[in-house]
DNA sequence: CAGTATCCTTGCGGATACTG
DNA sequence: CAGTATCCGCAAGGATACTG
């Protein structure tokens, strides 16, 4: 979805769409779509997700080092976690050297698909964030 | 982004957009892009976003009114989180009787657009969510 | 190598009572 | 009406040490 595509859809366009969403939306769903979206507000996942979409499939190890700052721990948990949700795959080699190597399934690849323009938009609009942040915080330190 | 837009990425696709994505993201935007991406993730920051996104513009009682569960606290701390980050305006009326309405800015507006496919794919894919959820669980549970 | 096991701090989310 | 002020339980995230 491009910015001629967001341009053009109108405030009925939005209600149509939010209605059709709702419509079908239980409340067991409510909760599952939060904790799937969870995943984008995750410390870890995205990049999880997004390492594994560029080189494929990769070892603990491996991609712990693509990933600066995340320890063992929490690598761990965010790639069960993924896994839990069927967004990557555990391939374990059973060997006696143990050998793990985690890849996107086709549901990582469709989540990763469906946040590059949430993301793009987000980083080329750092800067109005961090105004509007900035605005906001003096605004309420004089509390 | 619908279906046949999703299919027709190749892996190649994906590398370039996460290239082109992550080679504009400094340490800073990592951390903001994070916290943006968490409203997602919030137990009531998405309902609010709907609710104004389909209503225009409404008082804080109103949303609450339509937001089944919600507590004041949580509705003024989610609504506080949103107009920080310039995703919703508060509009104070300043009466004598306590006035306040709240409405999507443009920030907010192009946030759920660009939630809407993600938002649709989870729904679409309930099932499969709850498939390998269950399946993960009576496998961790010989543990 | 690919994890567990512990312990700790922080913030989310909720319940309840109070106020300009 | 539109909030604050407290108090609480729980899970995220992190640091460190240990293991099949």
């Amino acid at each position: 979805m491009d910015d001629t595509a967001v341009r053009s859809l109108s405030q009925e366009d939005i209600l149509r769409y939010s209605q059709t969403v709702c419509d079908g939306l239980r409340e067991d769903d409510d909760g599952l779509r939060r904790e799937v979206l969870a995943h984008a507000g995750n410390r870890w996942s995205l990049g999880v997700i997004h390492t594994l979409g560029v080189y494929g499939q990769l070892r603990h190890t491996e991609i712990g080092r693509r990933m600066h700052g995340v320890t063992q721990r929490m690598l761990t948990r965010t790639l069960r976690h993924l896994e839990r949700d069927g967004l990557v795959i555990r391939h374990d080699f059973d060997e006696v050297v143990p050998h793990v190597e985690y890849s996107l399934s086709d549901a990582g690849l469709e989540l990763l698909i469906r946040m590059v323009p949430l993301w793009t938009w987000i980083v080329d609009n750092a800067a109005s964030f961090r105004q509007s942040r900035q605005a906001f915080d003096e605004k309420n330190d004089d509390a």
